[in-house]
DNA sequence: TCCCCCCGATTAT
DNA sequence: ATAATCGGGGGGA
């Protein structure tokens, strides 16, 4: 069981363990272990944070809803240095005029920047709210290429 | 620009 | 079963 762990989620600085356990609808007789994260989960997601490298589908694991899932997929699609709309994400799952359901998937990625939420942007402009901070969003973006990113 | 109301999925009561 | 919440959007004042 040691050999084939799974990222499930990827926290921000300043989270709480109940904001784990919401995010992912777990039962709270489920404990969340600090240690014993194999080294070379460590490395991948490392190199992912860093360097760009993308994590190898067998390092991790996707938990949500149907709903959430054609959500994410949609992000997984916005090549890098590119974004979206909400809305375009709404349209993209052809639930055209669910566009707050949308944001409120996005805003449950247990995944940043594996699903790459980051890339989803109001229409209105500016780079939007986020979990790690609208500052982190917005320098996520720049490191990415996209331009400078108006207000907020 | 600000305000207000709508939107759909999910969670809380 | 109903209310509240949420990383948004569009129209009107």
């Amino acid at each position: 069981m040691a050999d084939n762990q799974q990222v499930v989620y990827l926290g921000f600085p300043g989270e709480r363990p109940d904001d784990v356990y919401k995010l992912l609808r777990l039962p709270k007789d489920v404990a969340i272990a600090d240690h014993g994260v194999p080294p070379t989960l460590v490395r991948a997601v490392t190199l992912m944070l860093n360097k760009a490298v993308p994590l190898p589908a067998r390092d991790y694991q996707l938990r949500g809803t149907d709903f959430q899932h054609r959500v994410w997929a949609a992000l997984r699609a916005i090549p890098r240095g590119q974004t979206r709309t909400y809305t375009d994400i709404a349209r993209a799952i052809e639930q055209p005029t669910a566009v707050r359901a949308v944001a409120h998937a996005v805003a449950t990625n247990p995944l940043p920047l594996v699903v790459p939420c980051h890339r989803v942007v109001p229409a209105a402009g500016g780079v939007g709210q986020y979990r790690g901070g609208s500052k982190l969003k917005a320098f996520l973006l720049s490191r990415e290429g996209v331009n400078p990113v108006k207000y907020n």
